[in-house]
DNA sequence: CAGGGCCATTAGAAAACCTAATGGCCTGAC
DNA sequence: GTCAGGCCATTAGGTTTTCTAATGGCCCTG
């Protein structure tokens, strides 16, 4: 029986998957030494060499690539036993304490809870609706279990993983002139008059850079962090805004709202899950996210159809 | 990601197989108490109870039975993975020559071979057994693709690393009147009558040298580099022989040539592989030399238990 | 009630792991 | 042709993990 650590093989797979010692190193927070000791020992007890070293790189070899495969079935599968093993340990009890923004709560977090509530009708939710800055003490302050907020450097007493990769797109109303669903380039739009999240918002600095980066040109500027009104505003008047695309999935082909991809270049929001560092996610919370993760890539899915759609409409006309 | 060692996740396995922690051990060259800590810290890891604590012995919880088929899946996928590896790198073509001393011939070489041979049909093999001089003579012309000699200061032309160390052994036939497996301290033994390697030898150096240091009588002494002579020689007078472990494995239990670990202190023989510096070892070449490394440690593992198990029947006496 | 068997825990030695440092090789820029 | 930069291989030594020995607690059986 060949006897390879489970650390050995994950190092294996990052160098496959990172074609170099260097970034898997970086990868996996270990050093390049240490990594390239983890691959000659697999090596060593293959009796098989894995990786072709070229000049400035690795190259796996048609062995490497193989047992490269099937480390990853494994190690998905021990994965997958873990995941099994928890959700068979029986019923889910306890209370949940989530904190949303606005960005969240309009149209990812109502399909969530469809699903979430029955599948665990022993957890008790309390979910807070807040902006980021006011979510990141709350769970600093051990108010929330957890909260999904915009990516940030971090924070001593945090931690944080991406969760939500997310488009950016152009929001407006009927009088600001745009086609619904087409691709935007807004350094080609004349002036913009723009609501803007105030400045302690990540978003609202990248935002910024964005605008300065590509000559975006701003008319006028309104800071406004309060998502109901902005969207009322934006509706009825020729200013426009920059929202994720999961707050506006549900405006496709209503009307009421017109909303644009922003492309060349495109702008992504990313958002991440805070907590506690002193704290392990309970079985519900991380059971939600993987809902609220799985429903932010369902609505990504039908953003793409939607936009997939209206290239094909203009290619007929 | 849930980051359970291999070795744990082993041990479970072995303990749903088992129904027992202490069977469990027994199985896995472990203790109770190892087998005891590994299952721990997978439950504690997956926040969830594997077994079932009884009076007498361990049941696995239904999440226990599950995550048990998922790891015995997951490890067979390795296995494979590793057979797999093993059987692509198959494809490797060209000639091999190398030069190999009577130390290896005789135990070690024929399971590489067992092993290499069919994983590398396409690989034309050249041995040349030989002496350390003449191997290494044969790689400074490039008659040989690199060479396993004892451990020297190195020469121009030549590059080398370790490749064994080893432990080396009094070798002895019934005559002689030493116990099998039993460890001795040759400085308590009586004068020896011993067969040693020529001067050209570095292990004769070095045995010289420990013989000095550590007041070993020797009442005669006789230079002899024929291997098989030496050994079938020792095996019918009362002469002793030291040679290293990896070359008298196949003696243990046998009674024809008796075999003794030297210790207090215990005696190593270490020995290099030597290429041309100009050389680079090719893929054949680094894969033999892994099976080798791969085949003395097994050597190494079985001296360990036979040695081991010796010192276990004492304390039974 | 005592002894035997089995699991849990602790302590400490041994082994493995990891990083820092360095060397060797290759490539590209000057 | 030389030098700097990037990358992998190797070594050495400190740190962490693993493993065993010893022991305690619990349960069952005689």
């Amino acid at each position: 029986m060949t006897n390879i650590p489970l650390r050995q093989i994950r190092a294996v797979i990052a160098v496959c998957e990172e074609g170099s010692f260097t970034r898997a190193a970086e990868r996996e927070n270990a050093t390049q030494s240490g990594i390239s000791q983890h691959v000659a020992a697999v090596e060593r007890t293959l009796g098989v060499q894995l990786f072709e070293r070229l000049a400035g790189s690795v190259k796996p070899t048609p062995a490497g690539l193989r047992y490269y495969k099937r480390c990853v079935e494994a190690v998905g599968t021990l994965e997958h036993a873990a995941e099994e093993a928890r959700s068979l340990a029986g019923k889910v009890v306890g209370e949940l304490r989530i904190g949303l923004m606005p960005t969240f709560t309009r149209a990812v977090l109502a399909p969530v809870l469809d699903d979430f509530v029955p599948r665990c009708p022993e957890v008790r939710l309390h979910i807070v609706e807040g902006y980021s800055g006011a979510l990141t003490d709350m769970v600093l302050d051990d108010e929330l279990d957890f909260a999904v907020v915009p990516a940030f450097e971090g924070t001593i007493g945090l931690k944080s993983r991406l969760l939500v990769r997310d488009r950016e797109m152009l929001i407006s109303g009927p009088r600001a002139g745009f086609t619904p669903l087409a691709t935007v380039r807004l350094s080609e739009c004349k002036p913009l008059k723009i609501v803007v999240p105030g400045p302690d918002n990540i978003r609202r600095r990248n935002l910024d850079t964005y605008f300065q980066s590509h000559g975006v040109e701003v008319e006028a500027m309104l800071e406004m962090d309060a998502m109901i009104a902005t969207l009322e505003f934006v509706g009825r008047s020729d200013w426009v805004t920059v929202l994720p695309s999961v707050i506006s999935v549900n405006d496709i082909g209503r009307g009421e709202l017109i909303v644009n991809p922003i492309a060349e270049p495109e702008l992504h929001a990313e958002f991440v899950v805070i907590q506690p560092t002193r704290r392990t996610l309970s079985t519900q919370a991380r059971m939600f996210l993987a809902r609220f993760e799985a429903e932010v890539a369902h609505i990504h899915e039908v953003w793409d159809a939607a936009i997939a759609g209206t290239k094909k409409s203009k290619l007929r006309a």
